[in-house]
DNA sequence: CGCCAGGTTAGAG
DNA sequence: CTCTAACATGGC
């Protein structure tokens, strides 16, 4: 069992809501407000129960040996998964004096970005996601999931673990427009797939750069404008700053708290002039405010 | 049926 | 640099 303190305004249940947005999500199942999820790690697959006591997060170990190495890995993995090295408290403050943070952060507090540990996972996820709905994207996600993933079964219970750059790089263009992937998704996917195969592209070396210096890498690859990148910079990178402003979700939650005008760009860009250093936790909070 | 969806690219001006 | 058509298909 592995255990860590809860950081002050930390509330798991807020940040399950959002994993429990969709009836298809494969990469997880919330069983009686515990996490299932099932990761690999240096070619050992882990089954893990994450779930919250008073005042500590704990992890269980169903399946899989754990290592010192691999114990280091999974732990680093859940502070990821639910940014528990954040401090809040500065955004909790800014909140204060902003019109629209602050009915968010009274109603979800102790919500945290839900982070995508893995690159290779929150690129392809963000591109499947791109101009598309999100139902359909998640139908996207759980052939691709079910095709070139695995499977873990236990206690009769599946568990998948999304596919591994190895394997989405061997794909032809052909295997995933069967999937009805478009041309184009299939050509970015299978793209990124194999930059990651040779190396060109991974997160070991992304993760010693700074922030603006990442943004460029990312959007240098085929498939990847500013929105995924910023994404992906909030998502795996956990970066409070990173700010997908031309997101339509984004945007709808916006248009819901502006009393029905939706918000150009520039508008919402004057807006986030008050959340400065904050701006992904701005737009994770307004996007909760959509699965009410 | 028509419009919209967690955008990006390539080409034109 | 900015603007725009094309992409591709399900959801509602």
């Amino acid at each position: 069992m592995l255990e860590f303190r809860q950081p002050q305004h930390f509330d798991f249940e807020q940040c399950l809501t959002y994993l429990q947005r969709s009836e298809q999500e494969l990469l997880h199942q919330i069983i009686d407000h515990q996490l299932y999820k099932a990761v690999k790690v240096a070619g050992e697959t882990f089954l893990l129960k994450v779930f919250a006591t008073e005042k500590k997060l704990k992890v269980e170990i169903l399946q899989g040996q754990l290592t010192a190495q691999r114990e280091i890995f999974i732990c680093k993995y859940i502070k990821q998964m639910f940014d528990l090295d954040r401090d809040l408290k500065p955004f909790y403050e800014l909140a204060q004096s902003d019109p629209i943070l602050q009915r968010l952060v009274e109603s979800y507090s102790g919500y945290r970005i839900v982070g995508i540990p893995d690159l290779f996972e929150s690129l392809t996820w963000a591109i499947i996601g791109q101009q598309i709905n999100l139902t359909f994207a998640y139908t996207l996600k759980k052939r691709f999931v079910q095709h070139f993933g695995e499977k873990v079964i236990w206690q009769g219970k599946e568990f998948w673990i999304y596919p591994e750059h190895s394997a989405v790089a061997q794909l032809t263009v052909t295997d995933l427009r069967t999937l009805q992937f478009s041309q184009r998704k299939a050509e970015y996917i299978i793209g990124v797939a194999k930059l990651f195969q040779s190396g060109e592209l991974s997160q070991k070396k992304l993760h010693k750069l700074d922030f603006p210096i990442v943004e460029r890498e990312l959007m240098s690859i085929r498939g990847v404008g500013q929105w995924t990148a910023h994404y992906v910079m909030m998502r795996s990178f956990n970066w409070p700053d990173a700010f997908p402003v031309a997101d339509i979700g984004l945007h709808r939650a916006l248009e819901n708290q502006l009393a029905g005008k939706r918000p150009t760009i520039p508008e919402i860009q004057k807006l986030a002039k008050h959340w400065k250093g904050w701006e992904a936790y701005a737009t994770f909070y307004l996007w909760r405010s959509l699965y009410d």
